[in-house]
DNA sequence: TTGTAAGCGTTATCAT
DNA sequence: ATGATAACGCTTACAA
């Protein structure tokens, strides 16, 4: 029995053919072990196989006859069990609070997941990422991040008035925000970057390869990092700003970058620049001024921010604003952690460099 | 107080200059009301207070109280307690073996993810996901997993003898794989495609575009997935397969094939169709492509493998088989969830259509 | 309709 | 060095 069943399927049936081979029986799992049939098993208490688990003073033949005892049955602790008693969890949440999208392309998200995981890892806690993807998913995950599942949460993209950042606010959980704090300022620190500043450098040396019209694709507004994006852009420009030439768009997706540059070439045939607020959009972009015949950096040059891996995949590499995701995820979860374990002032705010990076698409 | 710090930091300095704003002082959370709370609140009993919370016979009045209460104080329940009672956390976990690159740049991972999350979400389970990224994160994720802060778990890219698998059999655990059943066959069902047939068939097509001599670039052949598209390669050209025409890779990854596609060119310059084992790998190659001054597909046509984001925003637009996996990551929910419910007979398989769409890279 | 009490598997505080 | 025993906060019979 047990043929593989997928040599039966061509892969090429269009249509909704569904293959099931023979079912598989769920075995009812067996009752699992505990601290008491260890101890029992050992011929010693429940007292002395726990400080054989959590360490204390325990004579070698005890320590010996329970971690056989131990091993025989494959005995595995009941975390809830023991959360109730430790009340906590030694788990850390971690949330992305973006449409799909962005959240299927953005590498970053990644990369600062990654970083965060590493250190939590080695502090032995454990991140679990939850996706919030409907008001239901919204509703849930509050109720886990305030049930005890977790001792501390990261939030990436928190906006403000968002139901979750003012739930966290309010059940004084451990936190830490990452990328764009919300607008209240509340006790809960946040890392990032200066997009202000970034985006100002970025635009002044856009300018400074002697652009004459040079628009913006910006998307999230509804978010800091949106709107401080746009800030800079204009700062950068003073006079020569024009609101005409700054295209808004919904999401930092490539998506967005389509739309945003087919507006801008729309309003502004003569547009001979480009800031796209992300790299993701910054692609999009360039997808459009190709297929419209416009050469870049030739005819208009293009600058993104991110630096994540779509700059180096566009053709051509992208100049862009290089952001750290990986520190910001490290920082994000020593933040968290140092709150978990009470330190009683931990910084409002850590703001890590962001360089201009200068490729070939401006 | 309170400035917005980030007004300080200008983005550009390259050192490292790290900013720090004023402390943030965590307020010692207060301790959380329980339902003895909320019972002696409202004047009633534990009891009563469990029947509003769950359901159950409660006069008006009584309810009425135990609500004003509840929300006066803004209880919520204590999930170490009621798991540790109901012997079920009413949650499953989701994890990608996969290395750094893949999870990054794969979109099909986040799909899949939010196919399962869906799902998952509708029957009121919480889906975490975990990230396994060090022999460290492996251990820690085997304890969270037998330790019952889930009912079951959706494991993608399992491998044989991988520690997690194993463990998951050993401890019984609801569990479906994804995409990639690991050889030994047990008791847990998988979800995925035909790779074989599907690699076959695109094959076929690619050949069936008169070119003559056709390499392939073959990642992750420690997995099923890998050796299946390879052996569906391997069929579609039979007596004309040329060992020599195949480059191994370690990953599903975009390095991954700009590394194979210069080994391909170097083996064979005459070379003119390549199939690539993912989209993420056939955009490498035809990077390479291009920067070796051939065109696609005019001078050798390239198929890929997945239909992701990537397929999309290559140049020209990418020849591939599709894989349905947000229905991917929904078909997973639904078997582990019936498993969990305690379904006797779960099928051992799903295997969904994976048609091939014929773009214009070959 | 409501209250009482036992118990889920740990950990921690006592005596011993 | 070890063994009882009392919580942790919830659910759930069962009794009232």
């Amino acid at each position: 029995m047990c043929e593989r069943a997928h040599t039966l399927a061509t892969g090429l049936g269009g249509v909704n053919s569904v293959v099931y081979s023979d079912g598989v029986t769920t075995s009812g799992a067996p009752r699992r072990s505990t601290v008491k049939d260890i101890a029992a098993a050992a011929g010693v208490s429940r007292g002395t196989v726990n400080r054989v688990l959590n360490g204390g003073y325990v004579s070698p033949e005890a320590r010996a006859a329970i971690q056989a005892a131990i091993a025989e049955v494959g005995y595995v602790p009941n975390t809830a069990a023991r959360n109730l008693k430790r009340r906590r969890s030694e788990a850390v949440g971690f949330l992305a609070l973006e449409p799909h999208t962005v959240l299927l392309e953005d590498p970053n998200i990644g990369a600062i997941m990654l970083g965060a995981n590493a250190v939590l890892s080695l502090a032995g806690y454990q991140m679990v990422s939850l996706v919030i993807d409907s008001d239901r998913d919204t509703e849930r995950v509050a109720r886990y991040l305030s049930g005890g599942f977790v001792d501390g949460a990261i939030i990436v993209s928190a906006r403000a008035y968002d139901p979750i950042t003012t739930l966290i606010g309010q059940i004084g959980l451990p936190a830490v925000f990452v990328g764009h704090p919300p607008d209240l300022t509340n006790a809960i620190p946040f890392v990032g970057i200066d997009n202000v500043g970034s985006a100002r450098a970025i635009t002044q040396r856009l300018m400074a390869t002697d652009r004459r019209r040079i628009g913006m694709i910006a998307p999230a507004l509804n978010r800091d990092s949106g709107v401080d994006r746009l800030t800079g852009f204009r700062e950068a420009l003073g006079d020569r700003f024009d609101p005409a030439l700054v295209a808004e768009v919904p999401h930092y997706d490539y998506a967005g970058g389509v739309a945003g540059m087919r507006t801008l070439l729309d309003r502004e045939p003569a547009l001979d620049g480009v800031f796209a607020a992300s790299d993701a959009v910054a692609a999009g972009a360039m997808q459009v001024l190709r297929e419209a015949g416009r050469d870049v950096p030739g005819d208009v040059g293009v600058v993104g921010f991110d630096d994540s891996s779509w700059a180096d995949r566009t053709q051509p590499p992208l100049s862009t604003v290089h952001q750290p995701a990986r520190e910001i995820g490290r920082r994000a979860a020593e933040l968290v952690h140092r709150q978990i374990l009470g330190d009683e002032d931990v910084p409002g705010s850590v703001l890590l460099p962001s360089p201009v990076v200068w490729r070939h698409s401006a």
